[in-house]
DNA sequence: GCTTAATTGCAACAAATTTGCAATCTTGCA
DNA sequence: TGCAAGATTGCAAATTTGTTGCAATTAAGC
């Protein structure tokens, strides 16, 4: 991974008053490393129990709170995945048939028309996510 | 609840091949009643410990695969709503200082936004959530 | 290197969700 | 309307997911 990167995380967390620990890092490096959202689970196995799991659910929220991770809802369940500061903005579209998730990144037009329609319901819009449903070209039979 | 409404749930129900019981009817009746989405707990508790929460799971879990509701995701949680098929298409923005969720009604723009963006990741659209976070007129300082 | 405060592991707990199975309803049909 | 077959529910127990207190360990700044 990136050493700037990993300057990024080391002083987000100190901005925030949190140490940089072994632990954090590897958390956050394994979540770098994923080509796509991890639930819990995924991450924990991941990280091959090198910890405990109190721990890791420790560390996910204050990354959380901080804004180093962000949730991204999946039907039933939730993914992990690096907020956009360390990961450029974007959004998701899943395709039904095999559940690949597509990362879409962030489009100017989108951006203000969703500005746009926020003000209009008298609600000033700091973030958002927009999840896409549909059949990726792949599973579409010719 | 519209007669109706009730028909058109029940000849969902009957089309995936499940029966229309007094729980189900329930249940839907408790969601269409609501003024915003409700947690699982909150649907529990509405509908009053008429039955087992297990059978509400198992209920809400079909709901969802047919198409009867869908979920709203909320920080952590999530919350449960009909679909478009029994409200008309929406989407949420929620207050981050008070937690109130405001329904957007969908834009004709923004639903061709959304199609276009699709199309380019070689995605046809299906379906489509956004969520907007930020701070409602009454929760910003004069 | 040392001190202090932050972090982690452990073990127990609490909440949320799932499952198998027997009892009870619904439906379609006589 | 009454019955049989299959679908649905309640119950109880298991699983999964997330939380907490406290003692042991580690990181940061001097």
């Amino acid at each position: 991974m990136d050493e700037s990167v990993l300057r990024l995380f080391s002083s987000t967390l100190k901005k925030a008053g949190y140490n940089t620990t072994k632990t954090r890092v590897a958390v956050f490096q394994c979540l770098g490393a994923a080509s796509e959202p991890l639930t819990m689970h995924e991450l924990y196995s991941d990280l091959n129990d090198t910890f405990d799991r109190s721990t890791l659910y420790r560390i996910i929220r204050m990354f959380e709170k901080v804004g180093i991770v962000q949730r991204v809802p999946t039907g039933w369940k939730y993914k992990l995945e690096l907020t956009d500061v360390f990961v450029s903005h974007h959004h998701h579209a899943i395709c039904l048939k095999c559940g690949k998730i597509i990362p879409i990144e962030e489009n100017p037009d989108l951006e203000s028309l969703i500005n746009k329609i926020a003000d209009k319901h008298n609600i000033s819009a700091i973030n958002h996510q927009l999840e896409i449903q549909g059949v990726c070209v792949g599973c579409q039979r010719p």
